[in-house]
Order: C-alpha cells, then sequence, then structure tokens
DNA sequence: GTGGTCTAGACCACA
DNA sequence: GTGGTCTAGACCACC
C-alpha cells in the first residue's frame, strides 16, 4: 500500500488529490526536502491509475515551485514553506463559510468536528 | 442585492452553489415550507447567469424532494428535511479527512477554526 | 490559414508555442482583453493536431493568470499584463549571453539582428 | 572554477549546453586547434555533473568533427570551421522571428539588446 | 532507469 | 456548444 489515498468516487479529479496529498506529506514532514518523490511509473502501478494521470500532478507541483525536476532522476522535494496550518486553509475556510450561512455558533462546528473525528477510521 | 451570494471563482460549479445555499437556507430557517423561490426568470437576472443554470438547480431540488414545483405559481419550500448539523457534513469530513492526513491534533483544528471564524467578514 | 503558426521541426513542444504566440498576440495587441480563445477543438483541427494538446496550453495560460475560464462558453483573455518588450526578453537575454561569449561586440550582433530580419520572410 | 558556465534551471540539457559553449570558445579563438579539451573525467569533476554527460557531449563534438579523439591524449580541437557569426544564427533566428510576430520595428530589436547587454552582468 | 510529449478516443461536467 | 479528465500506448530526451 502506499502512502497516497485516492478516493475515486469523490468529485476531485485524481491528479489533484494526489497534488494535494502530496503538498500535505510535505507540510506534515513525512517527505521532508531532499528527499525523491516515488517515480511516475511506480506511483502509478501503485495506485493502479495511468502515468500520464502521475506526471501531470508533477508537473503541476513543479509548476508552484512545491518540488524540482532532476533530469534523469526524478522529482525531489523543495524546502517546506507551507505550514500543516497554512495547508489546512481551504477546508477551514468552506467549513466555516458554511456554517455561517447555517447561522451555527462555533461551538456547534466545533462539537460536529470531535464527532466526526470520532466516527471516522483511526487515524495512522 | 440577493439572499444568493455565488462565487465564480470558486471551482464549485454555479448550479451546485445555488442547490447547496438553497439547502442551508432551508435547514436554518431562512426559507420556510410554503414560501416561494423566487422565479428562475428573476434569480438569473439578479445573479447575473443564465437561466438554464438556474433551472437546472431548481430541477435538482425538486428531484430531492426539496422543493416542489406548483404550475402557474412557482416552487415552493417542502417542510424541512435536514437538519443544519446534516448539511454541514460534507465540509466536516473534509476537513477532519484532512488534518488526519497532517497529523494535526483535534485541538489545533478546533485553534484553526476559531482564527478563521474570526478573520473572516462578521456573519449576520 | 490560423493566427498561429507551428513549427514541428524546432524543439521546443507544440503546447509551449501555442502558450508563447499567444502571449505574443495579447502583448501586440492582435487578440484583446475580453476577446474569446478559439475554441480547444476549434484550434486543434485548424493546426491539425490533438486537442489535448491545445488543451494543456491553454491551462498553462490559464495557469498564469493570462486568461481565465468561461465554465461552458470558453477562455477569455483577460487584461494584459506584459509588454512586448518584457515578452521578448527571454530571446533577448539568449542572443546577448551568446554573443558574449563569444566575445563579440554589440555592434556586430545589431548587424547579425539586421541581416537575420531581411532574410526571413517578410513579416505582415 | 572552469571556463564552463551551466545553467542547470534552464530548459537547455546539460549535454547541449557543453556542446554549445565548446563551439562558441572555438569560434571566438578562446580554444586553439592543437589544444587539449579537460578530460571526461576532470571536467565532470568540475562541474559536479554526471562523466556520461560529458561524455555525450564529446562524442557529439567528435561526430560533428569539431574535436578529434587521440587515443591515450584526450580530445583535441581541430581547425576552427565555424565563425562566430554562424554561431550564433540560431539565437538571431529566434529573436527575429518572435519579434516578428510582436510586430516590433528592427530599431526595438536594437534598442532591447543594448539595454540587455548593459543589464546582464559584464562579460569577461 | 528517469520524466516529457503527443496521439486517439471515450466519457463527464458545465452553460 | 464549451473545457476537463482519464486511459492506453508510442516515441523521445536525459542521466
Amino acid at each position: 500500500m502506499s502512502i497516497y489515498s485516492l478516493n475515486a468516487a469523490s468529485g476531485t479529479p485524481i491528479y489533484r488529490q494526489i497534488v494535494d496529498q502530496t503538498c500535505q506529506l510535505i507540510a506534515s514532514g513525512q517527505l521532508l526536502p531532499g528527499e525523491l518523490l516515488p517515480s511516475v511509473r511506480v506511483l502509478a502501478g501503485d495506485l493502479g491509475i495511468n502515468p500520464m494521470t502521475v506526471s501531470k500532478a508533477y508537473t503541476l507541483l513543479e509548476h508552484d515551485g512545491i518540488v524540482a525536476r532532476r533530469r534523469g532522476l526524478g522529482m525531489v522535494v523543495q524546502s517546506a514553506t507551507i505550514t500543516p496550518h497554512e495547508s489546512l486553509r481551504p477546508q477551514t475556510l468552506a467549513l466555516v463559510e458554511a456554517a455561517k450561512r447555517l447561522r451555527l455558533t462555533p461551538e456547534e462546528v466545533v462539537d460536529a468536528i470531535h464527532l466526526a473525528w470520532k466516527s471516522e477510521g483511526k487515524s495512522t
């Protein structure tokens, strides 16, 4: 099994899931600067998807300066510039925005978080 | 200005934003059962979007039994079947899932929520 | 014939040529802000290439904020932020750098420019 | 430090940079016919790159008759067959072509050249 | 071995 | 109609 966990059912495209999870793995220190990402073909094989899909994700990561191409070697992680907190912002904002539209209080949202935390499969 | 607030920049499609926000307006009691939704034409005009897009959203809402078509009248809100809590589940799950991948603790997430709550434009 | 002119023999990938030329067309005012780019399928047909190649170019242009996606409509040109001069910088630098390595004088380079200008097919 | 100056960030492959710069060094008289090129091992060490990459560049240079292999000695420079002007052609053409697409005048291009010449780090 | 490019064709989502 | 995603497979460039 891979460090990546894809969710085919989710609406978000596969290549985007790879980009996001890679960012998160770097932000949380599970991928260190200088380390090599799994090769396109290997990751594609592991995840059972087309190499081009992985390649697209890697290209985006490179474009954003998250990783760098080393010709003939692979993709290496650049120095981490994102903190776990920043990495979580989009999801946080989405939740808060929706909660406000629902006229909920912060406390109600926090309750919902704790509930979801337990009900979901244990974390690693 | 409308009770709806669309975000063209966001990735979520317009029709989906209308569906979601309508559900949230009902769940939070800002739209009451029996009340009439704005007509397709009016809402499209207000939001500056294609009427077909509004129509698609309304069709979905009807399909889910959230509103009903009254010939010659428009769309009326059915009795609220969803609680605010349920309505918030997708966003909650997304947050928790991402946080676990980042190896954060529930407390850190709660902090992030409180922070985002304040930093965002004051709610009503 | 299209406003684009591809050079299959050149080493630069097709999608890159489309990106570059689009930037140049905008910089020179041949494509105006608000204007729609040719649709992926149309341009692909005109140039005799695969739609995905055009799509890749358009995606890059969007990522760089040069054009914006209008869902269901196409790609529209954003306000031009690049001047013709800036747009020419990479090529200018490459020339100057090489000329310095060859220990040529600026005058010799200017001569070469004038020569190449005439020998090439007349400009539009 | 070496007479070669590689740019890993640039898109052009390393072996190509070596080939090009060698040609330019010969064309400008900084490498004279009969002179020995640095050995593959030494150059690779100096530049901090893979010896295979240097070897590939040398093989190309030999194939083009620019240098010759002398068993037990190394690669010696042949009589210069290329003039500095010819050596500059690709970059010149690229500039002119782009400028025409931007509908600039030769004078504007010359201005850009002079500007870039000064703004760049002093040569030699 | 590494990643990059391109093709052909299918299917989806959006307006 | 628009663009987006994914697949399968070929070929190239680089180290």
